[in-house]
DNA sequence: ATTCAATGTATGAGCCTCTCACATCACTCA
DNA sequence: TGAGTGATGTGAGAGGCTCATACATTGAAT
């Protein structure tokens, strides 16, 4: 009975938490939310397989954690994507070939983020997303006609939304072929559908200016 | 010793197979994927836990033929919701909410047919959404301005389905509300955002002839 | 009738999740 | 300064699951 911690200097871990957060990303990188356990990453940050629970509830909490931490990093990517972007059409349209371009570097990290189990039964992951809208609403309302209510301007982002996720999800599950081949060329299509579908909510009456469909 | 068959009249089941497949279904409409394990659903087949291994590979290939079985009655219920639909451009708006709407009857179903993993590692599933697309090449061509190359309506179709797709998944999330309260009314919408990505990717210049955006 | 392939059973190894009693340590407050 | 205390980690283990293997049963073909 000498709990000797091994592989750690000392006793107590330190912050045991954010470790087995990233921990857990990496797993999910390497082998998919599937092949992912607790046990696994309580090894890899050598701790008892029984650690873990003292910080999470159980084995979905962790993962939520980790896509919570996932939703914090994209939203950081969305922001210096949009950074330069001028008119409010192209700023919603470069948020959908920005996420699909981050779905290829944060691969399973997505997975988790969009997982439907965990999003149904932990209500903070579907509030990260809000955040986003918040962030996206003031261009939607530019974009949508101005006679028309603010539910269009939120079903406009809904659709974006609903788009750009599609897109990720083909494109994860390889429908295109390599993700890593074919991301920039998806990025650009996500791009262009989303143009399409802002075209499609604002006025033809309006002072949109832009053509809305190719290139 | 005596492998007496109880809850069974014979000691082969007749076709385990089939039998399996639609108690996953239902295991899966109760508790979701995650819930799910082959163990009880060979308990609810009044079967050992090891027979099922006879006819599936492993757990994942008795999820895959459940969310085939899913797929196919997708199938029917597409065709039947867009059999006296007029012309091309509503014919592809209405899949979309039809989609929305199937996704509200088959939860847990839909939830293995896009389950991440599972479409990576089995191609049959991602086939069996060619097929749709098959289905719906016609119309897109249709619809797709007359100069432009095959892509653009292969392209429409992705996009379509990305939208559908984006939009079952913040359904069954309850991103909305509960799903039943709320299906008709994201069908909607899925449907009009629909229309907005057709007539995006039409030409404006076409005899194209519906307005393509509200109601 | 006999044999064979298919299908089901029994058993068990190995892994995982999560719990519980106990050990250890950081911090607070007298 | 030096207990006391709550948070955090350990070890052991119950119960469940996946999947492999050896054996039993049975319908069909020879």
């Amino acid at each position: 009975m000498a709990p000797t911690p091994k592989g750690r200097a000392t006793y107590h871990h330190g912050d045991l938490a954010a470790a087995l957060v990233q921990t857990t990303l990496e797993i999910i990188d390497e082998v998919g939310v599937r092949g992912f356990s607790v046990a696994e990453a309580a090894r890899r940050t050598c701790v008892s397989p029984g650690a873990p629970y003292r910080h999470f509830a159980d084995r979905d909490a962790l993962l939520a954690a980790a896509a919570l931490e996932v939703s914090r990093r994209l939203r950081a990517i969305y922001l210096d994507s949009v950074a330069d972007v001028g008119s409010a059409q192209e700023r919603l349209a470069t948020v959908a070939g920005t996420f699909v371009r981050a779905a290829a570097r944060y691969r399973g990290g997505l997975d988790i983020l969009f997982a439907p189990g965990l999003r149904a039964t932990h209500p903070e992951l579907r509030d990260s997303s809000r955040e986003f809208v918040d962030l996206l609403l003031p261009s939607a309302f530019e974009v949508v006609a101005p006679g028309e209510a603010a539910v269009t301007a939120v079903a406009l982002l809904d659709a974006l939304h609903a788009l750009a996720r599609g897109y990720v999800a083909q494109l994860l599950e390889g429908k295109f072929g390599d993700p890593d081949d074919v991301v920039e060329e998806v990025a650009i299509r996500a791009t262009r559908a989303a143009r399409a579908l802002v075209a499609g909510y604002g006025v033809p009456s309006g002072p949109v200016g832009e053509e809305g469909r190719d290139r």
